[in-house]
DNA sequence: TATGAATGAGCCTTCATTCAT
DNA sequence: GATGAATGAAGGCTCATTCAT
């Protein structure tokens, strides 16, 4: 429920990067902290030091900069999963690996671009939702699946409906973007042992 | 992640109530569904049958719109909670009370003004914030009491931190609002008891 | 150049005078200072304690009060002046008489009104310039005159055409409403000595 | 006292303009003739032949426009005063070049800007009439001084006081603009001459 | 590719005026 | 005469988008 500042990438890095990519950061950084409504293509221009008019030679409008900001986060986020999945033996291993990659997401370099995923979707056009509606159920296929397997195994708390699980471990894990401080008493670490906890027998 | 419907009141009631009152419940809808940015003055005027010029009648502006849609909602939150918590004895009882008490809160007829208060309090002007601040961490000081009352009772697990359970446990229940469907195959009642599993030893 | 405080009438005055007087007194007060377009029929309503509304039932439309408010003021202007004149004899003396009643009028209790005639002439509606052409002109027919038999008598420089003196001088008079302090080094007695100097050989 | 047509600058003069030249001609224009508060923005705009939208990427805001026609009116001012003033030796004559560049000033080309400088002061934001404040006075200190000198050659009655001659003289010059016509009896310099003799001995 | 002036639709807000009570 | 809710026409300003340079 708290106003949140938005992640900033290493400034080092910056400089390296396309003008495209530039462009998809500084716009999640504003999506994130204004709303993609309140967000101008001036604001991001002005980020990368161009002009407004500029922009419409890497986008073609306002609403494919959130769609890619969010297709960008989506894939991202697959990639991770599967990463983080591939050195992950038990059921138990499994699930931590999952959470803690969540957090990573919503928290670290990548947290602007998904809290706008998760917060700014009433914000895309129809054609945009769809064009994105496969990788994101993907996504959380591969959240029911596991889950699944965790039930199966005796993990977690057989009186929940895995897929109520899912809802519920994503509301608090996506609403941690709004509560979570970098500098306070947990690290990420800590706090995927609170999340296991929750969802633990 | 899913596009929501916003709640309607039911139509009977509409006529009985104040320009005021239907202004703010038409806002609650549309700010709900198309986020606070996206609706128009005109939009909410439409809605209730009256001309956008006659709104600033009722409200200076459109943020003090805003701004009554989320101090009612709050206030009636804190009544909902005191009724709730007054016929509820033990801890276990108490803490299921107010679950389902936020649950019918986000999901039944004043789900649209808290979807709102929690997913918009980004759009509020500086002033309007503050002047909301005492009654929201009033509610949330209750929900951190009770906790930590159900901690002390051994109800849930002392592993996690009762700060950390209760926006764990809050973000879960805030996100029902983008999933949940009442002729799905969990009532509100099920559903309480589903999160009552979820932070229960 | 500098900006002016409205004139006050006597509070003790206010409350024994119609409700149309205290319109238009308020109404003078606030098209002096704020000017007829930034004057809205609402703060000319709350001035006089009702709503805006209710002025309609004394005035037709806004444009009403203003034309009233400069009706009501040349009227009494033509009346001052020939109290004035009245009592004097030489054309030096008849001259002071007309300088002096004019400096009292736009420097006395008149003054909201004679500004306001002045200079928020162009904020009146065509109608209203015509009905009110006639006293206007009359009023500065009589000042043409004298000035005529002023010239005739050897009191006024020769080498300045009457209708030019006019001018000059009601410009120069008209302006004291944006300087004159009445607190200042001069009262308007003493004022209407230098305004005499000028006009006079 | 009477309507007065603004002036219009001489129209081959227009296409060589810079658009923000040509916007405050035209402001200026309109200004002058229906005064700020009755002067729309679109109403500019339609002058220039642009769209409304397209003044802000010129000037901030409304304000800005008249703030930006008055400074630019006193930067040319006090530039003309000085060249007026250079080719003058003695008290007369630099006492009637600075009548004749005052009156010039307000019946000429910049005679719209001008009038509006002096009759719309009040218009103005707090902050403008700040930022044109010392500008502004210092143009006025020019005068009192040169009065002062006026004086002490036995020039001008001594029996006036120089500030208030100054303000006597503004009052009646500046006045000239609501009743001068270009095509009638006198021309800037027999004005020039009627001024002169109102001030001088 | 970048620029930056222009577009034009649309937004929030104001306000004189009306009218049923 | 007063009320006050409603009207509806503007008004100032914003902003995504275009396009000639």
């Amino acid at each position: 429920m708290s106003d949140t500042v938005a992640i900033r990438p290493p400034a080092a890095a910056i400089d390296e990067q396309s003008p495209r990519e530039r462009l998809l950061m500084a716009a999640a950084s504003l999506f994130r902290s204004k709303g993609y409504d309140r967000t101008t293509v001036r604001d991001i221009a002005n980020e990368v030091g161009i002009l407004s008019g500029s922009i419409f030679h890497h986008f073609r409008n306002k609403d494919e900069i959130l769609r890619a900001v969010m297709a960008d986060c989506v894939d991202t986020l697959l990639i991770n999963m599967d990463k983080a999945l591939a050195s992950a033996q038990t059921p138990e291993q499994r699930l931590r690996a999952m959470i803690r990659c969540e957090l990573e997401s919503i928290l670290g370099e990548q947290g602007n671009a998904l809290t706008v995923l998760v917060f700014e979707w009433r914000a895309l056009s129809e054609e945009s939702k769809t064009s994105l509606l496969a990788s994101r159920s993907q996504y959380e296929q591969l959240w029911h699946h596991e889950l699944q397997l965790a039930e199966d195994a005796g993990l977690v708390k057989e009186s929940i409906d895995p897929l109520i699980l899912r809802r519920f471990l994503g509301g608090a894990l996506y609403w941690t973007t709004h509560w979570y401080q970098s500098d306070g008493d947990y690290n990420i670490d800590q706090l995927t042992e609170q999340a296991m906890a929750l969802v633990m027998k």
